[in-house]
RNA sequence: GGCUCGUUGGUCAAGCGGUCAAGACGCUGCCCUCUCACGGCAGAAUCAGCGGUUCGAUUCCGCUACGAGCUGCCA
């Protein structure tokens, strides 16, 4: 069997959607699991369309998400060139367009904008054009006359319309359509470019592409594509049609949800391998129901007969979720190093930074959570004495005030050398026990007095030991003066 | 409008004629605990509807409903 070969055919026109993302993962999956190749191809036939710098946009997605090419525009192995608009100039769309037309499956058509109007009806509140062969019926002496002329024109597939055409999905099965369904689509637009439907028939086969994956919307302009692979008396690749990816309200993901591109989640502070991972499990999951893979094993893993024929919901709750594994297995110095600038955001002051990123580090699902995590350490916020109340903890401001102003000479006596989280716990847990109260009782105020929040990442002691003995205790001494003051 | 595809808890999903209908996210409760989180345990929640076929349908067929895609000189 021939080395199985698939492709992914992004068009440049701006941020990789997630939608584009999945299809080239499930295409590099599908080819690595068998060992074989996978290509790069640009499809920049849409002069109109063409956004400056895309292409970089491109080729920087697959490499920071693993998605190496074997072929494509910077690694020519003989198949190329590998962006349509340089395979355009050499003229090869206009010369297979040609063979077809000898065949009289394909015709020039010089209809003009106002003619193609004339055609159009409006079918459920939608404006619908079929073209009604007009052209085919030219004489060869009235299109060369034409061409002579120099008058613009398109070359069109001649799709019967009578009879059927099937084709097979590896996904969706057999698919059968009238053939008086299936227009006569534009191959050559006027500008001299293919149209999509016809470059990627052309390019598919020249480069060897055996099984065809590409997304869903392309499943009802199969049956033309197969038509064309009929009339050149090609071989028809393996299709495998993915499915949708929606937004929660089951439509296409779109710019406003304001997370349909790699690059909005990237800057949202998810991490590749989980975006990755998440967008592998739309559509497809493992025999052995694992959830968390790395790429690696989603090669390993991927079977896409196990496929789905639905389309999916982007669920980004679950995206955090994962996003939060990923983060807590992370080794502690690397995701150190991804969280500093966060931290720095907030912290100013000299504080162990790569202890509070630990504590952290359990917390978050993105990094710009680490935000409201970590603020009070900078400085305390305003909060209401009320925090000071706390059932199980069997403590109020009052017994708060109290316990806040008996351990205040205690702290200030406690050797600043020892200001260590450990030493300290052990202190407050012995005045606890000398002054017959819980434990909570002494130190809910004090991670209080500390934080004025109602949770932190650390308990009381670990925050008296990240600000020090000098900080610890002007704090303390300002919850007092709060708590004279206010109750 | 036509054509095509789809429909298992709120979401992702196993399932492929006989199951008490997996698992995960989220949610709720409990445990752990110097708060919260992590971790552990438990729970609520699903086969769109109606007809067939069958001894037996979530699984097969048909219809209906709903959703989506296509219907571009966009891909």
């Amino acid at each position: 069997m021939d080395k199985l070969r698939t492709r992914f055919a992004p068009s440049p026109t701006g941020r990789m959607h997630v939608g584009n993302l999945r299809t080239a993962l499930y295409a590099y999956l599908i080819t690595k699991h068998e060992n074989g190749d996978f290509i790069l191809r640009i499809e920049d036939t849409d002069q109109e369309r063409y956004v400056e710098g895309a292409v970089d946009i491109i080729y920087r997605t697959m490499e920071k998400t693993g998605l190496i090419h074997d072929e494509g525009p910077d690694k020519d192995k003989g198949y190329g060139p590998y962006v349509q608009s340089d395979r355009q100039k050499s003229g090869i769309y206009l010369e297979y367009a040609k063979k077809l037309i000898e065949k009289g499956e394909a015709y020039y058509c010089f209809c003009d904008k106002e003619r193609l109007a004339t055609l159009n009806r409006v079918e459920g509140g939608k404006e619908i054009n079929v073209y009604d062969k007009h052209c085919l019926s030219l004489s060869k002496e009235e299109v060369e006359a034409n061409l002579a002329k120099g008058m613009p024109y398109v070359i069109r597939q001649n799709n019967p319309n009578t009879g059927t055409t099937t084709f097979h999905d590896e996904i969706y099965g057999d698919i059968t359509v009238d053939n008086s369904e299936l227009d006569d689509m534009i191959l050559i637009k006027s500008d001299g470019f293919p149209t999509y439907n016809f470059a990627n028939v052309v390019d598919d086969h020249l480069m060897k592409i055996t099984h065809v994956v590409r997304g869903n919307e392309y499943l009802s302009s199969s049956p033309k594509y197969n038509r064309l692979y009929e009339a050149f008396g090609w071989e028809v690749p393996v299709y495998v049609h993915c499915p949708l990816i929606t937004d929660e309200n089951h439509t296409k993901l779109s710019k406003r949800c304001g997370h349909s591109s790699y690059e909005d989640l990237i800057d949202q502070g998810f991490l590749t391998e989980a975006v990755v991972n998440f967008v592998a499990l739309l559509g497809w999951s493992p025999e052995n129901n694992q959830e968390i893979m790395s790429l690696d094993e989603l090669i390993a893993n991927f079977d896409y007969r196990h496929m789905s024929k639905s389309p999916a919901v982007f669920d980004y709750t679950k995206l955090k979720w994962m996003n939060g594994e990923y983060l807590k297995a992370m080794d502690e110095d690397k995701f150190y190093e991804m969280a500093l600038p966060y931290l720095k955001e907030v912290i100013t002051k000299d504080y162990d930074l790569k202890k509070i990123s630990n504590m952290v580090k359990t917390r978050i699902e993105i990094f710009p959570d680490i935000k409201d995590h970590i603020d009070f350490f900078e400085s305390v916020p305003e909060y209401s004495i009320e925090m000071y109340t706390h059932k199980k903890m069997k403590t109020d401001a009052q017994i708060s005030l109290t316990v806040l102003k008996e351990l205040l000479p205690v702290l200030k006596d406690f050797d600043a050398a020892s200001y260590n989280n450990d030493a300290l716990y052990q202190l407050l847990v012995d005045f606890a026990q000398t002054h017959e109260l819980k434990n909570g009782t002494v130190l809910w105020p004090i991670r209080t007095a500390l934080s004025g929040k109602q949770m932190t990442p650390c308990g009381a002691t670990e925050i008296l030991e990240v600000l020090g003995k000098d900080e610890s205790l002007a704090r303390i001494e300002a919850a007092i003066a709060k708590l004279e003051s206010e109750s």
